[in-house]
DNA sequence: CCCTCTCCATCAAACGATTGACCGGTGCAC
DNA sequence: GTGCACCGGTCAATCGTTTGATGGAGAGGG
């Protein structure tokens, strides 16, 4: 029963260290690395039901008993991508947050990193907005270990930098209803396609919103 | 090859009416309804991949192939949900377009009817955002056909209220956004649980903040 | 040098379960 | 008896998962 798959992750309660601690390092890094990006690229294409463990391995070229072997279950590799999508958010969300002064040039600053960071990796908008409409007590850990500290640090830094008569919670909800919105789905230019991160001049009109949407809430100076 | 099965719509191009040509009214309805219903109730929640033929026969109380007797395949029953979801919506906005008056109470207003209906009818928007993450080609006429007549008439007639100056899409772009997001997830209170819809306090609340933002954006009194 | 032996990554094949779709039949109302 | 609403049973396909086998890289002994 499930003996001896490296990298299982299965009981959830681990720390989720990708490498276990029986290797040295490097070794299976490659397959393990495209098996990650070709579900991190299809699990926000098509969500988690409407991926396939063998549409990840054909995608990753890998057959589909080396996929399991890698990453143990279809939960384990979700769970594992969703890590490392968190991960990267989180690490740009610090360096931007290191540079970060409290008044208005901070906070469109801010704004400006975490759009394009959006821009960099498109498949994360994706990967939050599927995660946001599906509510599985499994994978619900992510969001109070993940989302939570960080929503908190910025409302907490951003707090400092506005009057206090404003809704910073809602503030930054909006923000990021809009990002992902926008990244996920773009907006509907006049002749009906949808034009989003892709697409560099939708963008700029977009971050332009974006920063009178979030001046206007925050009582800023554009 | 598919010889007679009722509300087919198999075509695509066909009108769209639920009920066809070769029935009275009202004997099948209780059985179509309860069927379309809990085929609503259950795309929401579980997305298209995740809702399977059984399980919404068994919601229904009826068995699979009765729910294909009366709405055809899988996909045409989610077309069904879509249209009927939509019809819905079209329903409610043009009730509350048609005492639309072009100024600042008029747009809080079409605001406040936009989100009751949300409210009322809270499968909807985690139907649309369910539907806004697929780019499924076979159903993305509905987009076409729907959506882009509506915002185009509440483009035009809040455009009529407010100076030219305004980006009248990313705003109604952003209202949905926003309503949207917070009707399928809501915001994470103090305690880190998400209150949405169900919630009337958390409701007002994002209500007083969606007043607000489109005052902000339309540079109107709020 | 060659021959074994042991890992390890990979694969084809198959597992039971579930999926969407379909066929034939049943009971009831008119 | 005719038509309609409905159901049990079955189909091929696909799902996630597992098994057993293969091949190559390295270690060690001769």
């Amino acid at each position: 029963m499930r003996s001896d798959t490296p990298g299982g992750m299965t009981g959830g309660a681990t720390d989720g260290l990708p490498s276990g601690a029986a290797s040295g390092e490097g070794s299976d890094e490659p397959a393990r690395e495209r098996i990650l990006e070709a579900a991190a690229r299809l699990f926000a294409a098509l969500g988690y039901d409407g991926t396939s463990t063998r549409l990840i391995a054909e995608a990753a070229g890998l057959n589909v008993a080396t996929v399991a072997y890698h990453v143990g279950g279809k939960r384990d590799l979700y769970l594992a991508v969703m890590e490392r999508a968190h991960r990267a958010e989180r690490a740009a969300l610090e360096r931007a947050l290191a540079d970060f002064t409290p008044d208005a040039a901070g906070v469109h600053r801010l704004v400006d990193r975490y759009l394009d960071f959006c821009v960099e990796r498109p498949e994360i908008p994706a990967l939050w907005m599927h995660r946001w409409l599906s509510d599985a007590a499994d994978i619900a850990h992510l969001e109070s270990r993940y989302v939570r500290p960080l929503l908190d640090e910025i409302g907490e830094r951003v707090r400092g930098a506005v009057g206090d008569d404003v809704d910073v919670d809602f503030a930054v909800a909006t923000v990021i209803w809009c990002t992902h919105g926008f990244g996920t789905g773009g907006v509907l230019d006049a002749e009906g396609r949808r034009r989003g991160l892709d697409d560099p001049r939708a963008v700029a009109r977009f971050r332009a919103h974006l920063h009178r949407l979030v001046a206007a809430m925050l009582r800023l100076p554009e």
